[in-house]
DNA sequence: GTCGATTACGTATTACGTAACAATT
DNA sequence: AATTGTTACGTAATACGTAATCGAC
């Protein structure tokens, strides 16, 4: 077997084809090289190069030789990025949700029975990419707004989130007690920008010129302050106190307007993630029961 | 980059399951081992094992490094292989005939052409399987009795074959100045093992149990002093004088038993043995005077 | 007591740097 | 004169072995 450090030295002077050069890009010195080139040779019991007038060249050898070298080096570092990963995501918990919401409100529990790891979370507009995430090890939980069909995932239903629309109090809009997405076409309307599959419902049922996105959660909070204009809020949000004292909150009442959300896990990490699940569970019964 | 000799033992290791049969394994010391799966742990900054009551066992991460590691060692060792052979193949030919006589008559041009070389000799009695070999490298030149198509190739006419039945003087077939397989059929004929595609000729003309086949050439030189019995011969064998006193030889004059040699190489490499091709057209010249 | 792993210490190997030299351009 | 590779020599790093120690079965 042929160390590492020759692969790696032989690797550089392949690309850059004299041994100074070489040396130079691994920090050492022409001789060290020229000595280790001499004993990658010996090693292999072969002649690599061409040497005359103190010029260093492979031969058709060496050149066969600095493939494999590189094919050998790669495979080390492979070595090395895939262990790593893997070390990594023992000590990882990947969270992916469809909306932010969720996550808030999971946090706690998160700390709580994961407490040894460390805790990745993710937002995702789509459900699907969600689930192939989830099934290819990129996510350990994903929290969906729909129920997956395959059996190999374990679902728990968690909480419900209802959309209002935040209007100023003296628009003819705040005197209903519902209203509709068809109602609110043509008005001009904040939205945050990190909230999910619930971009997607916007753009569906509203014009996008219409939507003012805003990616800063702070900048947005200001707006909201600042100006009359109305925005997209939700039960959950309201219960955390984020509302307008000068705006009236107004119940959308579409279909698309509400989500379900469940909490998915491969079905081989559901006892891992046992008393993560009883929490959400606990979680829903308590809000049921309201 | 890790260096070989630590992923050589950590592969030991993973192998053997202890240290102490590792280090019999590697001709080492325990504590040398010891150290070096510490070290290894310390290079890539991760835990490989688990440590507890002076038993050493791969954990999660070590287990998939293992994997990595046997990669990296194949990786390793495949380079090896590879250049070496390539080496070899810089400083051999290797040559497959369908026939031994043109190889023994080629010799001597050979050493004269290819004297810094090492040269292999093959027979096989398939044109075919000859002809694939030469595609892929597995031969560089070689004599077949039939021209091939294929325009990748570089064909070289070279010598003619006519195979002759030896026979004793008083059999009634020794009257006759030509014979055909057809007229031998139910008369055991010894032959030699080695003829290449010329056993193939025998058995589709003759049936298989009237041939005597001796691969031993000094026995069958013996069986034919010592017997009667008639045996298969060739002009090119009989001008290097192997006859018997006591025997005819008369020539068969089915077309399968004449052949015409053509030497050939692939056409990448036709200038590589262009004095191997010049002996072997002067050669072919001076036996088309004749 | 045996087996397996670790620690401590000394040694032998060897990879590396410095300096001088040789050979081209 | 500048560039590139090699040789010679000394040094620093390190891989290894020996001996002793600890724990468990």
């Amino acid at each position: 077997m042929i160390e590492t450090y020759l692969l790696e030295q032989f690797s550089a002077f392949a690309r850059c084809g004299t041994l100074l050069k070489a040396s130079e890009e691994l920090h050492i010195t022409q001789p060290t090289l020229s000595r280790s080139m001499r004993k990658l040779e010996e090693k292999l019991g072969v002649s690599l190069f061409h040497r005359e007038n103190s010029k260093l060249s492979l031969n058709e050898t060496g050149k066969v030789a600095a493939e494999y070298a590189e094919k050998v080096l790669t495979a080390n570092q492979d070595m090395i990025d895939h262990v790593l990963a893997y070390d990594r995501s023992l000590r990882t918990v990947s969270i992916g949700s469809c909306s932010p919401f969720p996550i808030n409100e999971l946090m706690p529990a998160f700390q709580d029975f994961l407490s040894e790891k460390t805790i990745l979370t993710e937002l995702s507009d789509s459900d699907e990419r969600l689930l192939t995430g989830l099934k290819n090890h990129q996510y350990d939980l994903v929290v969906l707004h729909t129920l997956p069909a395959d059996r190999s995932f374990f679902c728990q239903r968690y909480m419900e989130e209802q959309i209002y629309i935040s209007i100023a109090k003296d628009h003819p809009i705040a005197s209903l007690d519902t209203v509709t997405f068809e109602q609110l076409r043509g008005i001009r309307i904040m939205v945050s920008g990190n909230i999910g599959f619930w971009m997607e419902i916007c753009k569906r049922h509203l014009e996008e010129s219409d939507l003012l996105v805003q990616s800063n959660n702070d900048a947005l909070t200001d707006l909201v302050e600042a100006s009359t204009l109305p925005f997209f809020n939700s039960d959950r949000m309201i219960e955390l106190g984020y509302d307008a004292p000068d705006r009236k909150s107004i119940p959308i009442r579409d279909d698309d307007a509400h989500a379900t959300y469940w909490v998915v896990c491969r079905v081989t990490d559901q006892k891992k993630y046992r008393s993560i699940f009883n929490a959400v569970r606990s979680y829903a019964f308590r809000h049921n029961e309201k």
